[in-house]
DNA sequence: TAGCTTTTTTGTCATTTGGCAAGTGGTTTC
DNA sequence: GAAACCACTTGCCAAATGACAAAAAAGCTA
């Protein structure tokens, strides 16, 4: 919970009472491993904030292939769409790696919050947004390398995960194959 | 001018009055082919809307290569960083490829609509998230193919651009080289 | 622990892509 | 109009990656 608070204050000031109103809506949930948070066709109905473990994004590309488009690690708020859309319904999987934890908020409560913290769309924006320019670098840095580079560029920008990851979702994220990047492995040692 | 008021009432209504106003405060410029919008290092004084033209965001990789990171098309507002950041400086270039026109506002502009129209917050936010997510999928829709199939999601997703954009923007987009793009276009014929 | 399942590694070979250099065609410049 | 320039094309060969199959390793369950 408090590393939610602490996130969040990164990007904007929270007095103590607004902390208090955050707290009272939050709820702290378990995610195992392979449980889905979203699912696609499925109507999100929550908001959350990674605060352990591991998620991934995956979607089915048109030839039945599962590609993971990224990875989500700790202190990562999770949005539908954008912001609270009342009807927000994914098309991509987002499943928990490891076991998880997290703090959620019913879009209700989250709703409440945006209405009573003068700022707080404004701080979610900013977040958001930081988000959104990661993922985009991160991607498109990817694509003009070779498959070994692509794999030092991914251990490098998330040492801690690589190890806690199956080879064959950070494949699907490189966009090669398992057994390429088996061997790359092999090589790299 | 008229292009950019009817993309944004696709995200939110405006009354006559609200037209106005950004109207009023609305600049049609023109960028020439290869004239830059932005340039890294150099602080970002405006926001803009693109009515027409294409221009190409690039930045230098590692090993200096020219690394286009992506193309924005007809319709589309570009904002530095998260909505207006007083002091943000980009790292990228963002350059036209054809001759330009864009309605651009000053940031002291953009603030008053901002602060002056309720909702106008929200609106913008929409746009940006709507255009992170097409970024997003884009990029890692292309990283599980190989390079024709690339090559061909580009050309759906951009019937417009191909023929108006130099094949090395391109090759680098895709994350191949020209001689290879060039050898795939001639296999596709 | 044995047996089963899943993931990762490895081998072999075909295909794709890159690197480099030369060639072509079009445009600009003086 | 010749020269210089630029973008694109092509040829040749080397290197990287994929496809498929089998083996090895790791994980899971009874």
């Amino acid at each position: 919970m408090d590393t939610f608070i602490e996130y969040v204050l990164q990007f904007g000031n929270l007095n103590k009472q607004q902390i208090d109103l955050i707290k009272s809506k939050a709820t702290e949930i378990e995610l195992h491993k392979d449980e889905y948070y979203w699912e696609a066709g499925k109507a999100v109905k929550q908001i959350g904030f990674l605060t352990d473990g591991i998620l991934r994004v995956y979607y089915y590309n048109n030839k039945g292939e599962e590609i993971t488009r990224y990875f989500i690690d700790e202190e990562h708020l999770i949005l539908s769409g954008n912001n609270v859309d009342e009807f927000f319904i994914p098309s991509e999987y987002l499943q928990a790696i490891t076991d998880c934890k997290m703090v959620v908020f019913s879009k209700q409560d989250w709703k409440d919050i945006s209405e009573t913290i003068i700022g707080w769309d404004s701080i979610v924006q900013k977040i958001i947004t930081r988000h959104h320019t990661e993922k985009i670098k991160r991607r498109s840095d990817l694509i003009s390398q070779d498959a070994t580079a692509r794999y030092l560029d991914f251990i490098e920008k998330f040492p801690k995960l690589v190890n806690r990851i199956p080879l064959s979702y950070i494949a699907s994220y490189l966009g090669i194959t398992a057994s390429s990047l088996s061997r790359i492995r092999k090589n790299i040692r």
